[in-house]
RNA sequence: GGAGGGGUAGCCAAGUGGUCAACGGCAGCAGACUGUAAAUCUGCCCUCUACGGAGUUCGAAGGUUCGAAUCCUUCCCCCUCCA
């Protein structure tokens, strides 16, 4: 599963020479020309089964949060095209493993959550997938199973005499996830070295139910989706196929997702859709092509020709970048209206609505408080101190203009013709203060 | 159970009685340059501050000392090897 989600980097080593035989598959074709394949097993009779018609395969996430990050996004986004060229996708909840949590790409053991925090991040994820994938029960409609459905009353005994004989232990030793904990000497428990286990049986277990034939995933889950598929012929004599999407970072090798803020959550209560859009706005230029290609749905010609502008041309990709990722996470409206916002503010100087908006109580406002304290509240400083050396430093505009004293108090007398106070920290965050 | 090694700020990591709020690197923030990019250079990067300082930090709790991240005691946790 790719339960884990972490940042992650490119690994150019690892060319893939998908150059043999044209995918003759809708699903296929379209992840491999957008750059979604990494590895896949069995390519050409995965591409044959999809020929004869609707299939189903599964994704699985942990619920060790009540929102995803874009570190999900190109698992979510596979998920979309699998429905939309006519498959039926499984959003497999990992609600079983997460009671364990995968030690991939983790040295420190995760805490455990609580039955009743998983319940909430399951609810808190479901909404995000509402928004990519059609639900229903449609042959090609997604659901969204459960694994605590089968783990939890998983007996231990009955268990490892029937599946628990496949496993290796020489060879699980092999797996990369298990592999760094051992070399880095970090630990790593027992309870999170089943966790391959648990997910091999996921797999088994959808197949039986749903008829699922394949699992995606990010590259790191490479090794547990391939014993999974390996358990279903062991056990069952099925065919299943795994696929691994690549590690997704930016072109000058640093992790993906992280900004001023922290991680570039897919819900607006925990990043609005303002600083969304701009995430993806100052996406590199390297990156501005493969990333319409992962992230938005438009046409590849048209991709091609966006990914060919030069220098400071190339901002209107970005733009187009942001605006399409943008309405498939938050909707078209508020995309443009983060557009409109984003053009107002660096383009003119102006505000705009989408952003980031205090209000202060107007008897408090007469009175003027100081800048430092109202650059904590507004959010653009964590800390007192954090709003003085940002004073200190230079980046601290009032109105768009310097503030050059610390102590520097703010009032009614800083409210522009609209009754506002436009905060900035640096060029690119701002806020406004308004009166209340 | 035995022997050895180790737990330092978001991460990695130096320090082993005072000059330590703690070298260095990464990540992050701001400034310059630009194109709201990257690269580069500069500053910041525990909290508070009337900028003179003050307060809390080095697994936890005690103790020695004028003074401890550094020494002692107990406890917790991790790693390696042995049984």
């Amino acid at each position: 599963m790719c339960y884990s989600t972490r940042p992650v980097v490119p690994n150019p080593s690892i060319d893939l020479a998908f150059a043999m035989t044209a995918a003759r598959s809708p699903f296929l074709v379209a992840a491999e020309a957008r750059g979604f394949v990494h590895q896949c097993t069995d390519r050409d009779a995965l591409d044959a089964r999809l020929l004869e018609g609707p299939a189903v395969a599964y994704i699985g996430f942990d619920c060790t949060a009540d929102s995803l990050h874009v570190g999900s996004l190109v698992q979510i986004m596979l998920l979309r095209l699998w429905q939309r060229t006519g498959n039926k996708p499984i959003v497999l909840m990992g609600g079983g493993t997460t009671k364990i949590g995968d030690p991939s790409g983790k040295d420190e053991t995760r805490k455990l959550l609580t039955v009743d925090e998983i319940e909430r991040n399951k609810t808190g994820i479901r909404r995000i997938f509402d928004r990519f994938l059609a639900f229903g029960e449609g042959a090609t409609d997604a659901t969204m199973p459960d694994n605590a459905d089968w783990l939890d009353g998983l007996q231990y005994i009955p268990f490892l005499r029937e599946y628990g004989r496949h496993f290796s232990v020489n060879r699980m030793l092999t797996f990369d996830s298990v592999k760094l904990r051992l070399e880095r000497e970090q630990p790593l428990s027992f309870l999170e070295f089943n966790y391959m286990v648990l997910q091999s049986y996921d797999f088994l277990e959808l197949a039986r139910r749903h008829n699922c034939i394949m699992q995606m995933g990010g590259s790191d889950q490479w090794g547990n989706i391939v014993s999974g598929a390996e358990l279903g012929r062991r056990i069952d004599n099925r065919t299943l196929f795994g696929l691994t999407t690549p590690l997704i970072g930016t072109a000058s090798g640093a992790k993906m997702g992280k900004t001023a803020q922290g991680a570039v959550w897919l819900t607006d209560d925990r990043l609005s859709a303002y600083d969304y859009w701009q995430f993806w706005r100052n996406t590199e230029d390297e990156d501005v092509g493969r990333f319409l290609r992962l992230f938005t749905e438009l046409p590849l010609d048209e991709i091609a020709r966006l990914e060919r502008l030069k220098d400071a041309e190339i901002n209107h990709a970005k733009q187009v970048l942001a605006t399409e990722a943008t309405a498939l996470c938050h909707g078209r409206a508020a995309a443009e209206a983060a557009q409109e916002t984003a053009r107002r503010v660096f383009s003119e100087g102006a505000t705009g609505s989408a952003l980031p908006t205090v209000s202060v109580p107007r008897s408090e406002l007469e009175r003027g408080l100081p800048a430092i304290e109202l650059f904590v509240r507004a959010g653009l400083a964590s800390s007192n101190g954090e709003a003085r050396r940002l004073i200190r430093g230079g980046g601290a505009r009032l109105n768009d203009a310097a503030i050059t004293e610390e102590t520097r108090s703010i009032g009614a007398a800083d409210l522009n013709a609209d009754g506002i106070i436009k905060l900035s920290a640096g060029r690119k965050r701002h806020a406004l203060v308004k009166a209340s």
